[in-house]
RNA sequence: GCCUCGGUGGCGGAAUUGGUAGACGCACUGGACUUAAAAUCCAGCGACUGUAUAAGUCGUGCCGGUUCGACUCCGGCCCGAGGCACCA
């Protein structure tokens, strides 16, 4: 076809695919199902973006092409439409919100129209239409039921200039975003979600879910749980005792101070009179600190002594108990037991105001009297050596380290005479050195292992490595090693991933700290306990153990875990949001509406602004917030505050599936055929809270029988950004947005698809390129374009397009996209030099059409066919065919190619050798002889050790 | 500081049970067509040596290791991006 007009093409088809429905996804089809989602957006001013085209088009072409493999596809839209720049703007113009979101709404659903994105529009949902948030404040109310939403008293960011509440992301560097004043922190009862219940099972179910590992990871972190003990501390003449969380309770013995957060409750009963003063200036000093201030002055701790004692309970000394905010309330008990010498904070807090260090703990290596052998070398290579020897705490073993500041390289050993081994140096220069006479060799660790050594510490950056050896010290008068008895002994230094243990951990730095003289006394690491009564000579992780059944016998204190991840605050102080459907009754306090009442709409108010006093606009409103509490009818006031944005989010993938039903959330049975979700495909933005607090929800409603399945999405996957052409974000503010319509309009929205699918790898960032568009939109037109019709195929291009269609199948599935628009290149290269049938031709529209779908349906009916390409099914491949008749065998010899044989590709491995053999280069580097060995990989190479 | 990911030509990138590094595209250079330009088509395109040939050397952030053979595996370092951060 010569003229390919995109513009009335591409419309033609978009109207063709909607009067058929051949997106429809069908709840009663006996195909089996696919959820297929993306990451609903919110509807700016600003229009769809160019990222989303990249996010959508990729998983439009899964879509499009499971349902050509016979897959009943679901592939929906929606708008997460709740949110502070419709609010902002609203306050501007004073138009309402909800007018400003149709008006958006209606411009992101026709562009995501003209890209030709095949979602299930009937399914079409919107959190602020009150038939959808019904069903968010419902799912409330079954929190507050089960007791997972209460009211405690947070801070929010507050703009005293502006007396407005802030919502996070309106605060840049501490200050208001709208008038650039510092903001403040400023207590108001909140709703809370205690999302923290579900923290275990929202670890240990990542298991059972195909995310890509960065989001696993990135969300163990967030929720970041450390198991560790809760102790109990009596306080001296109060009748109190005090709770510290500590993840080494193995070093109980050693603490030697209690430091409480300068917030903790317990702190004004026990002050005694004469500190009261202080201790009251350092609380309202740290009341005013915000966030960022006390992070920032992380170096210098500061605290205040209560002038109160607690019993430590290991060994019943009386220990003084500080305040500090180096403690922060917010985690854990609120309160630590310091443990100077074996935690660095608490170490350098002790020396800070002089308070007592106690060792409990030693290295499982000591220094010993070798280390400072460092000595100028005459007559070999070094002219420094140095050796470090280090004895494990207890038995009598001792490793031994070397080094070099002018080291050698592999294969050269430094330190040798004569004709002595490595072995024997070793020996030798062990007996010059510590005056040991009897010295068995143990295991030489060599080059693969050295490196350990030296990397645990950064001064010593500058030494190359030479060999590490295992040296057993035998007494004279001892009889020497049974070397099996040597084997059993040592393995645990020796065994692979034991001396990884061993080596890169704290005992060789603390060895090395002793060496420099530069020992801190503290030291932090997993050792051995001392001075710690039935503990000592255990290992820290047996000692642990030990501890935590003490402590439970004792009655003194368990196990126990905490975590990071805190509490969801589900307020703000804001209009455009769900309203939470609670009432405050004098009598009967907090109460939840009547769920026949919902949905609880939005009224209507004059102003958006949240009010001076930090409540919402909703509190200006007279006649809704009075009412009657539900309970016992007399008067209650509503709750003003509305839900934050990602309480519509949390559930929209079920609504999907049952988008219009008045009576429930969504059917069962339907739920039951749908979920879960099979692809979700969003940003990593959302990893720690959108996909957090959606997994909690559905965790929460399959608890409460509402959806069948404990985790909402099988898979998830995630785009990378699309950046400027100067590599930077795209934004308003540097003008270097680019604006997809304006893409559409003058190439085509095939040629931007496809450019966006072969830009690079789909999960990586990539940076916008003009010159790769029109590159593009060549391509498209060549395919146009082709009428290089032959009336047989000549056996490459048949073998290329089953190779083609193959690489295309698998790539897809691997959202590879670029690497399969590759495929299509080199396909279209083949055949405008070789021409290709019709047939092949319409198999090659096949496989490209989910990328390219308008200018396939164009040349697709151009060939007489009637039908729809998205209603054919998907091209197969046939093995046999893809396999290549001759290839290509290089001939390496020692390593590098030398030589190329053209053989055919199921050429007998005695063939090829004498081929290889007899080639005249192969024969110039072989100088008459043989080789020393030949290796052939089957159909890729062959090499020749000479 | 900790965690995660990444580093390959002028550019985006390709190459994974270790086996021809640079596919494909962009940019650039030369040529054809044209009065000319655009478009299109053909050829070249990592660096160096060499005679524009033949041939060879080097080359995937850096330093080592394992291997007949390393972008790929192992150890360490450097740089960049993102996340977390006084987390007891």
């Amino acid at each position: 076809m010569k003229n390919y007009d995109h513009k009335k093409s591409e419309k033609k088809w978009q109207e063709k695919w909607a009067e058929a429905k051949v997106f429809r996804a069908l709840d009663d089809s006996p195909k089996q199902k696919y959820y297929c989602l993306i990451e609903f957006p919110y509807p700016s001013g600003e229009g769809l973006h160019i990222g989303h085209v990249r996010s959508c088009t990729a998983m439009d072409i899964v879509a499009r092409k499971k349902r050509m493999e016979g897959f009943n596809v679901l592939y929906p839209m929606g708008w997460d439409a709740f949110g502070l720049p419709a609010e902002n703007y609203a306050i501007k113009t004073g138009q309402h919100p909800s007018k400003i979101v149709e008006k958006n709404v209606a411009i992101f659903k026709k562009q995501c129209q003209s890209l030709g994105l095949s979602f299930d529009w009937e399914r079409e949902v919107n959190t602020t239409d009150p038939e959808y948030y019904k069903w968010t404040q419902w799912i409330f109310l079954q929190l507050y039921k089960k007791g997972l939403a209460y009211k405690k008293k947070m801070p929010i960011n507050w703009c005293p200039s502006c007396k407005i509440g802030l919502a996070n992301e309106e605060v840049i560097d501490n200050k208001c975003e709208r008038c650039g004043a510092e903001t403040i922190k400023k207590e108001l009862n909140q709703w809370m979600l205690k999302i923290t219940e579900y923290a275990d099972r929202l670890i240990e179910d990542l298991e059972t879910v195909n995310y890509l590992d960065k989001i696993k990871t990135q969300q163990i972190n967030w929720i970041g749980r450390s198991y560790g003990a809760e102790v109990n501390f009596k306080v001296k003449s109060f009748n109190e005792s005090i709770k510290v969380f500590t993840t080494r309770p193995d070093t109980l013995f050693g603490a030697t101070f209690l430091v409480l957060s300068p917030e903790h409750e317990l702190v004004n009963k026990i002050i005694t009179s004469d500190q009261e003063k202080e201790i009251l200036k350092y609380q309202d000093e740290a009341k005013h600190k915000s966030d960022l201030e006390r992070t920032e002055l992380q170096k210098e701790k500061t605290g205040v002594f209560t002038g109160a004692y607690a019993i430590n309970p290991a060994n019943g000394l009386e220990i003084p108990i500080w305040i500090a905010d180096y403690v922060l309330s917010s985690y854990g008990t609120g309160a630590i037991m310091a443990v100077p010498a074996h935690d660095e904070r608490d170490f350098s807090f002790a020396n800070k105001y002089s308070l007592p260090v106690k060792q409990v703990l030693a290295p499982l290596f000591e220094f010993t009297s070798g280390l400072d052998a460092i000595r100028p070398d005459k007559e070999t290579r070094r002219r420094k050596t140095a050796y470090v020897f280090l004895k494990h705490w207890s038995e009598d073993k001792y490793l031994c380290l070397d080094w070099s500041k002018f080291g050698w390289h592999s294969g050269v050993i430094g330190g040798v005479e004569g004709n002595e081994t490595f072995e024997e140096a070793g020996i030798r220069e062990i007996k010059e050195e510590t005056g040991y006479q009897n010295i068995k060799f143990i295991k030489n660790l060599g080059g693969e292992l050295h490196n350990h050594f030296f990397a645990a510490h950064k001064d010593i950056n500058n030494y190359a490595i030479g060999q590490v050896m295992l040296f057993q010290l035998v007494d004279d008068k001892q009889k020497e090693v049974d070397p099996e008895e040597v084997k059993n002994h040592t393995a645990v230094w020796v065994a692979g991933k034991e001396i990884e243990k061993f080596l890169n951990m704290a005992h060789f730095l603390y060895a090395w700290k002793i060496m420099k003289g530069t020992e801190s006394e503290c030291f932090a690491g997993a050792g051995v306990a001392i001075n710690s009564d039935f503990l000592d000579g255990l290992d820290t992780a047996t000692a642990i153990q030990t501890m935590n059944k003490w402590l439970v016998d004792m009655g003194l204190g368990k196990k126990t875990a905490n975590y990071h991840l805190r509490d969801w605050v589900f307020s703000r102080q804001h209009y455009w949001g769900e309203p939470i459907p609670m009432v405050n009754c004098e009598k009967c306090g907090w109460q939840p509406i009547n769920e026949k009442e919902l949905p609880l709409e939005l009224p209507d108010v004059e102003k958006y602004e949240p009010t001076q006093t930090g409540e919402s606009p909703l509190a200006s409103i007279d006649s809704w917030v009075k009412t009657t509490c539900p309970n016992c009818g007399g008067p209650a006031l509503r709750e003003t505050d509305t839900m934050p944005n990602w309480a519509g989010s949390s559930w929209y993938f079920l609504r999907y599936i049952d988008s219009k039903n008045k009576e429930m959330l969504a059917d069962p049975e339907k739920l039951k055929k749908w979920m879960p979700v099979d692809l979700y495909n969003g940003g990593m933005e959302h990893t720690t809270l959108h996909l957090l607090y959606s997994r909690f929800w559905n965790k929460f409603l399959y608890d409460i029988d509402v959806v069948p399945t404990s985790e909402p999405y099988a898979q998830r996957v995630s785009h990378g950004m699309i950046l400027a052409p100067d590599g930077q974000k795209m934004s308003k503010s540097r003008g270097n947005v680019i604006n997809p319509d304006q893409i559409v309009s003058e190439f085509g929205a095939d040629v931007l698809r496809l450019y966006e699918m072969f830009m690079g790898p789909y999960d990586q960032p990539v940076a916008w390129d003009l010159n790769g568009v029109k590159g593009i939109k060549r391509f498209l037109d060549r395919i146009a374009a082709f009428e290089n019709f032959v009336e047989e195929d000549h056996y490459d291009v048949t073998s290329l397009l089953h190779r083609t269609i193959k690489k295309v199948t698998e790539d897809i599935d691997a959202r590879r996209f670029n690497t399969a628009v590759s495929a299509f290149m080199i396909f279209m290269n083949e055949i405008q030099a070789k021409g290709c049938t019709k047939d092949a031709f319409k198999k090659f529209l096949k496989i490209i059409y989910p990328f390219i779908p308008h200018l396939v349906e164009e040349l697709w009916s151009d060939l007489g066919e009637k039908e729809l390409v998205q209603s054919q099914k998907w091209q197969e491949y046939n093995d046999e065919l893809a396999i290549l008749q001759e290839v290509e065998i290089p001939v390496q010899i020692n390593g590098k190619v030398r030589a190329k044989l053209s053989v055919a590709v199921d050429i007998a491995e005695k063939d090829l050798k004498e081929l290889a053999l007899s080639n005249e280069i192969v024969q110039k580097y072989l100088e008459g002889k043989e080789p020393k060995k030949i290796i052939y990989i089957q159909g890729k190479l062959i090499s020749l050790v000479i």
